[in-house]
DNA sequence: TTTTTAGTTCTGCAATAAGAGAACTAAAAA
DNA sequence: TTTTTAGTTCTCTTATTGCAGAACTAAAAA
């Protein structure tokens, strides 16, 4: 059993959590992910985040996993103790900036895979699709860079 | 009544399609914004895009307009003509990186607001909270940077 | 005035998603 | 050995999405 969370935690739980919902998580998923970001205690157990967001077990078990599975939280076990203690993966998120910029070469593939199809006939179109695979390729070379260069 | 599309722009039109689905554009948007794009004739009818794609009339209305709110296509018309002549707004990606750019700013101030509300006694968690906000910060202001210096 | 055009809106259905609650399971504790 | 713990999995319900098809509408054409 956790402490109980304040009025304001559940204000900033429910905001996170609809913005990450936005962000393409289940409203179960983006609140247990707010909760571990948001909660005094940084590890919390299954039945903590259960009675915190008053889910059903099921539904914890299935955010709870499906976190895992996105890599957004991980967890630890303690000696002697059976239980799972989870928590946010909040150090990974350059890695998850960089896996977005990569996502981008395939997105671009296609675009230059399209225009290598294009009729030749429309010329200003393909002029404005050449420049947005060109802007694409600027951009993630670009930011890769920065994000290399973050504190470094 | 347009030109029959070839199998080469339906491959390119299915697979176009499947990847801004996974970017939050239902089947139908996904589908008639890759016309959009793909086909010869750069500004389609309501009717050239029902039969290229075989649409209901609603779902072809819905897939239309829904993408015109998003500013991703745009129309016009035709001197003595009816018929709305519509085609991808491929010129406007700029914006449109620049606004999920400056879209970061909300979220990041919801990240600062939380660590502001924050025990103090989670030491390691909240560095790694405000090393978050601030490598948004950065490269937030980075990539609007490299965005303006694009071809300048 | 009637008909056609270029759509929009309404009705209904099928598929999917999300979660509650109960049944189940495997390991540990009693 | 039985019970408890820490979950997982199954069944059912409800809500939402996406679309087809038909009814509708407003402007233009005949």
């Amino acid at each position: 059993m956790e402490k109980k969370l304040t009025d304001k935690q559940r204000d900033l739980i429910e905001s996170f959590g609809v913005v990450q919902e936005s962000m393409g998580l289940s409203p179960a998923s983006a609140r247990v992910n707010a909760l571990l970001t948001i909660a005094d205690t940084v590890e919390l157990t299954f039945d903590d985040i259960r009675e915190a967001l008053e889910l059903s077990k099921s539904a914890t078990s299935n955010a709870i996993n499906n976190l895992l599975m996105l890599k957004r939280i991980g967890y630890k076990t303690k000696p002697g103790d059976r239980k799972r203690y989870f928590y946010s993966k909040m150090g990974q998120w350059q890695d998850a900036f960089m896996d977005s910029m990569n996502g981008l070469t395939g997105y671009n593939e296609l675009l230059k895979n399209i225009l290598k199809n294009r009729t030749k006939d429309s010329i200003e179109f393909n002029a404005q699709l050449k420049e947005l695979t060109d802007f694409i390729d600027y951009y993630q070379k670009e930011s890769i860079k920065i994000i290399k260069n973050w504190k470094k």
